[in-house]
DNA sequence: AATGAATGAGAGTTCATTCAT
DNA sequence: TATGAATGAACTCTCATTCAT
C-alpha cells in the first residue's frame, strides 16, 4: 500500500514522454512500449468492467491481455496502480468529449439543448456507469482516484457550463446571481435523477434518447423559467 | 439453519415481534437474540463503512463486534447475508425519517423547504453516502440489495413529493403536467449535485447547514417560477 | 484423544452394573441413566450409518437423539467415545445372533447350510456393511475398535464353526487335519466374495435370498467334496 | 483449470505420453510437470494412508510432499480430485501385476498356485489394505472410487481366473457347472480370510510367504476335489 | 441434571505477487 | 525482456467442545 501511494495518477500520464530515448536499437526498455501498455489496460479494462475490482483477479486479465503476469508487474506496480491507470486513461477520454460542447450554438435554448443531451448520453451510458461503480466500490482505499474521476467526468461539465453562463450573463442574456449553484442546478434537472437510477439498478439500460430529450427539453424552460432576464428570480 | 433462513430482509423486521415469548427464563434461542444480533450488526457496520464488503474480512468483523465467529454464522447464513441485513436496517431507518416531512405545511414554500432540507440532510450524511458506496461497489454481486436500497432511500423522497405535487395541482395551487417528471427536477435542484460530489469525495464531510439552506432555498424559487400557476411554463 | 484411550470399549459396557445405587430417588446420577444412553446411541447410529464417522456431525446427532449437546458429553467423553459405544452394541447384538447356529441341526449338510445361510445373510446386510465401512475408516485413529468389531462379528462365525468342526471330526464325520483353515475356508466359499462386492459398493444391495442359496450349496457341496471321510484329501 | 479438469480418472494415465513436447526448455507447463505431481501424489499418499482422508489436512499434504498450497491446487482441483488420482494410481499399479499371472503355467495346480499366490500377496499387502480403508472410508461420498477400485484389484482376479477356469473346461480338464461362481470361491479359498483379518486390523503386518503358501496350496487341493473331472461334484 | 449459545482453532481454497528460467 | 509456475498469507465458513443458565 504504501507503494501504491507513491504512485499517484498524476505520475502515471507523464510515463511516456520519452519511451525510446533510452533504445535507439529497437527494443524497449521495461515497462516502457506504449502499445504493451496499452494492449494490458484494454484486457484489464473488459475484466475490470465486468466484475469490479475485488473480484477481478490478476490471471483473468493476464489471459484477456495476452500477456504473462511478469509483464503486467513491469508495467504497473500493482493491481491498485493498474486500475488507476485504467480509470486515469477514461478521465482523458471523457474530458475531451465535453470540452466543446457548448463553443458555437448561438441561441441559448440550442446550446443548453445539446449540452444536456451530450451529458446526460454521457453519464448514464453503460461504460460510464460501470466505471462510476468500480470507482465508488474502491473509493475507501483509493479515494484520490474517485476524486479524479469525479473532477474529470461528471464534474467537468460543470466548470464548462459555468464558464459558459458567466459569458451569457456578462453579455446581458442571462440574469444569474450565482452561476456556481446555477450550473450545478441546470446539470441536475437535465439529468433529473437518472445517474441515480441507473448506478443503483433501477434502470438496467441507458435510457432511451427520446426519454432524454423530453426531459433535457424540460429541463431548459425550467432554468429559462428562472433565469431568463426578464423574469426577476432572485 | 432454520434460524437464518429467516434473515430474508422482508422479514427482518418482523423477527422482534416476541422475542421473549419462549425465552421467559432470560435465555435467548440461537440466532434470536435481538440485542446481539444487534451487536454483531453494528460491529459489521463499522468494518463494512469504513473498507467496502470485499475488503472488510469475517475476522474484522468479530473482533469489532466482540463476538466469535461461530457466533456471527449463527445469526447470519454468510457475509453477504449480513452485509443485506445491515443495509436493510438503513433502509428502515430512512423510510421512516422522510415519510411525514410534507404532511402538514401549509404555504408550498414552506412545505417544499422542509422536505428538501430533510432529503438533502439526510441523503449528504456521512451516513448514507457510506452505505451508498458499499452498496454501488457490490452491485455487481447483489443488484437485487442495491436496488432496494435506492428505492426506499433516495428515491422513496421522490414518490413522497410527487404525490404532494399532485394533490397541489388537483387544488390549482401548482400547475404542472408531467409530476413525475417534477418531481425528480425538484429532488435534483435541492441537492445541486451534492449527492454526487459527496459520493466520489470532492466534498469529504457533510455540508454545512448553511450552505444547504441556500442551495434549497434557491431550489424552491426555481421550481416556482417554472410551475406556479401564473406562470405558464410547460 | 489421550482422554479418549482411556475409555476403552471394555469399560463402556461395565457402566451400568448398579446403576441406581447412588441415586434411590429415582434421580440418575450423571451419565447413568440407561434409557437416555440408549437414546443418544439409537440416534447417534441413524447419523452415523447414513454419513459415517467424519461427516457425522455433533448437532446432526443431537437433533436425531432429541437430547442436548451437554447431555450427550456427559453421557461420552467425546465424538470417538460415543462411536466406540455404538460399534460395541452392535457387536454384541451379533455374538448373540451367531452363537447358537450350529447347535442342534443332525445331518452335516443342513447344518453347514444353515450355518452359511446364516452368517452370509448377516454379513451382506446393509446394516452390517455399514458398519463395517464406518469402521474401516475410522480404523487408523481407532485401531482397537476395528479389531474387536471383526472379532465380534464376522470372525465370531470362525470361532463357531471351528468348534462345530472338530466335534464332527471327533466323531468320524469329517477328515480335516486344519480345522482353522476349513473353517475359514468353508465362511469363505459360501460368501463368494459378496462380502467384499458389497463393501465396494459392485453389489448395492444385499443380494437375493435365492443367490445366496445357490453359493452356499455350492459351498457345502465343495466343502464336503474335500473334507468328507471317504475322499482322502490332503 | 482447464488443466486441472483433464484429471478425470479415465484420462489419468494418458497426460504423460508427451510432457515435454511443448516445453523443450526444461520448464513445464502448469500442472503438467509429470515429476512434480508424482512428488504431491507421493506426499499426499504418505498423508493420506496414515490417517485417512477426512483427517488428512491439505496443510499436512503440503509439508509433506514438500510443495507450496498453490500448487497442488494447480494440479488438482480439490481434495477429492487429488485423492481419486491417488487411488487411480495404486488401481493401475494392481491391474499390471495380476494381468498375466495365468497365462502360461501348463499344469493346472501349478498355474492355480501361482495365481492364488500372486493375488493373495498382493491383496494382504500393506499398501493395498490402506487403500482399500481409504477407499472405504470414504465410499459414501464418492461411491464410483470405491467401485472402480474395487473392479481393478480385487475383481480383476476374477476376471481372469474365470476366463482360465473356462478355457480348461473347453479343454475337458476341469469339470465346471457354474464358472463365474466356482473362480469367486477359488479366490476367498485361496485368501481364506486374510483380507478381512488384514483389512480390520487382527492381521497387523502381511502374513508370512510359509503361511501364505499352505493356504493357497490348501486351497487348490480343495478347489480340484470339487472341480477334477474325474469327481462328479455338482 | 439438562440445556444450547458461544467459542475459536482449523478446515479447504484462492490469488496478488515473485523470481528462476 | 518476457514468462508463468510457485508461493503462502488470508480468505470464508464449520463444528467438537465448553459452561453459564
Amino acid at each position: 500500500m504504501s507503494a501504491a501511494e507513491n504512485n499517484t495518477p498524476e505520475t502515471l500520464t507523464e510515463d511516456f514522454d520519452s519511451p525510446d530515448d533510452r533504445c535507439p536499437a529497437g527494443r524497449k526498455a521495461a515497462g516502457e512500449d506504449p502499445a504493451k501498455r496499452e494492449q494490458i489496460i484494454e484486457g484489464a479494462k473488459r475484466v475490470f468492467m465486468s466484475v469490479g475490482f475485488d473480484a477481478a483477479s490478476m490471471n483473468d486479465i493476464t489471459r484477456e491481455a495476452g500477456v504473462s503476469k511478469g509483464t503486467i508487474y513491469v508495467y504497473f506496480q500493482n493491481k491498485e496502480d493498474l486500475f488507476g491507470a485504467l480509470i486515469e486513461r477514461e478521465r482523458n477520454r471523457v474530458v475531451r468529449s465535453i470540452k466543446h460542447a457548448l463553443d458555437d450554438h448561438e441561441p441559448i435554448d440550442e446550446a443548453l439543448f445539446e449540452f444536456g443531451m451530450t451529458l446526460t448520453s454521457h453519464i448514464t451510458s453503460d461504460h460510464t456507469i460501470r466505471a462510476m461503480r468500480m470507482v465508488l466500490g474502491v473509493s475507501d482505499r483509493m479515494p484520490q482516484l474517485a476524486k479524479r474521476f469525479f473532477v474529470a467526468s461528471p464534474e467537468n461539465g460543470y466548470t464548462v457550463l459555468k464558464g459558459y453562463l458567466e459569458r451569457q450573463v456578462q453579455q446581458g442574456r442571462l440574469q444569474i446571481e450565482d452561476t456556481d449553484l446555477a450550473a450545478r442546478q441546470f446539470i441536475e434537472i437535465c439529468m433529473a435523477g437518472m445517474m441515480k437510477r441507473r448506478l443503483f439498478g433501477e434502470m438496467d439500460a441507458p435510457p432511451e434518447r427520446a426519454y432524454i430529450e423530453k426531459t433535457v427539453t424540460s429541463g431548459v424552460l425550467v432554468f429559462r423559467a428562472a433565469y431568463d432576464v426578464k423574469t426577476a428570480t432572485r
